[in-house]
DNA sequence: TTTTGAGTTGTTCGA
DNA sequence: GTCGAACAACTCAAA
């Protein structure tokens, strides 16, 4: 008998929870990775620079479980396939994974558990890849906190009460199962293609991380850690950079919190995925104007701070937080096209795409969330220009081209308050 | 149950 | 140029 690991948003071998309780019994590991053809058909861009990212992280892992005598078992199909597959060709006797919290990613593990189930197959899941989960951090009444400072006040106080441990699963390497190599998918295999990949290497800065608090918000510094990416597929253990934030910078430990607030809000209210956490914003009338969302999108605004920001997204899949604020505001606000067109736009092209982050701030930007910006607060482009990127280094990056502003500010403004307001008054 | 204090990230206006 | 108040009034959390 073996027991199978399924990599999913925790590519790594060091502090992996569910890895270490896996390597840990007698049986020997094999450790898989599916390729989810359902999502991956949803994917338009044959370069996506995310299935680029898993790819690349997978080869690392293989090469290492390759030197250890073992060997990474990829499947390209639904899981449901794959698994059929694997306990086909093994006499599996578990299932070891990490908790996925999404609803889609719900709903496919609780298939999953009941398939393997009927085969007398058990399915292990751990909490790995956030501090606290589900409904770990809860008001006194039992119900979810939906106003994040208070949530923080107690996510730390849990922490205070739970001291970190880290899982040292990279050192029970020589328990996965000793195999030839298996084959090693190319992009091309799994129908896609090399793409302009960037991103940073997982690593802890602690100069910058200390800085943090001063230079976060200057968009043409490179003030924000860049481990967002490495949090999304796990090639960073959470646990190692709290541990490291709590002694380092209160302000960067907040931004933790509020990953896993968005989390619990997601997990709690999964409603937030299709409408307004606040049922009211849902009757807001947008203007939804095609042309001004394409205009939005291709970094033609006529606002340099817009385009800057859209350009850097457009190019690069990241864009820097403040001048995430800035064009979300401007789209929902300046241009009232609804949120869920500019999410979707997100969704397609950050590397560091996480629905629950990616929703929670668009409905921020938009005045829907829980907690939420007031919707009179409408973040003025040029104003913002002056307070984080003075001198237009920023700018001057990204925008190569002038634009004729699409609309003008102080009219827009204006629109916007009347909108909202009948909204919100009916 | 009622009350009280507080709530990520702003802008504009007028003194 | 700087500063405080208004924006609009609501909802949440906790005592």
């Amino acid at each position: 008998m073996i027991n199978v690991f399924w990599f999913r948003r925790d590519l790594r071998l060091h502090d992996n929870i569910a890895l270490f309780h896996a390597l840990k019994n007698d049986e020997a590991v094999l450790p898989i990775f599916i390729f989810d053809t359902h999502i991956l058909s949803d994917l338009k861009n044959k370069k996506d620079k995310r299935v680029d990212f898993i790819h690349q992280s997978l080869q690392k892992i293989h090469e290492k479980l390759i030197a250890a005598g073992s060997s990474l078992y990829i499947v390209n199909d639904t899981p449901q396939k794959a698994l059929e597959k694997i306990t086909q060709e093994f006499a599996v006797k578990a299932v070891y994974a990490n908790h996925d919290y999404e609803p889609s990613a719900i709903e496919r593990d609780e298939k999953l558990a009941k398939y393997l189930q009927s085969k007398n197959i058990a399915f292990h899941t751990f909490k790995d890849q956030v501090i606290f989960e589900k409904s770990e951090v809860m008001k006194a009444d039992g119900t979810p906190y939906t106003v994040f400072t208070p949530f923080s006040k107690i996510w730390k106080q849990r922490l205070h009460e739970n001291p970190i441990i880290t899982f040292e699963s990279e050192k029970l390497i020589e328990n996965f199962i000793k195999t030839s190599p298996y084959k090693f998918p190319s992009l091309q295999d799994i129908g896609f293609e090399k793409s302009e990949l960037i991103y940073p290497d997982p690593e802890w800065n602690e100069a910058l991380i200390k800085k943090y608090h001063d230079t976060r918000n200057i968009p043409s510094i490179k003030g924000t850690s860049l481990l967002s990416v490495h949090l999304r597929f796990g090639t960073i253990s959470i646990r190692k950079l709290v541990k490291k934030a709590v002694v380092t910078s209160e302000q960067w430990l907040n931004e933790l919190i509020w990953r896993e607030f968005f989390m619990t809000i997601l997990y709690h209210f999964p409603h937030v995925v299709k409408n307004s956490f606040k049922s009211k914003y849902d009757k807001i009338e947008w203007r939804n104007n095609e042309q001004e969302f394409k205009a939005w999108c291709e970094a033609k605004t006529g606002y340099p701070i817009v385009d800057a920001g859209m350009r850097e997204l457009n190019e690069t899949g990241f864009m820097h937080n403040r001048v995430r604020m800035i064009v979300a505001s401007f789209l929902t606000k300046h241009l009232l096209i609804d949120w869920r067109w500019g999410e979707a736009y997100f969704a397609e092209k950050l590397l560091d795409y996480e629905l629950s982050a990616n929703n929670g701030n668009w409905q921020w930007a938009a005045g829907s969330g829980c907690d939420a910006s007031p919707y009179f607060r409408i973040f003025n482009p040029e104003e913002q220009t002056k307070k984080f990127d003075p001198e237009e280094k920023y700018i001057r990056r990204w925008v190569k081209e002038k634009y004729a502003p699409i609309v003008e500010h102080k009219f827009a403004r204006e629109r916007c308050l009347e909108v909202y307001k009948k909204a919100v008054k009916e």
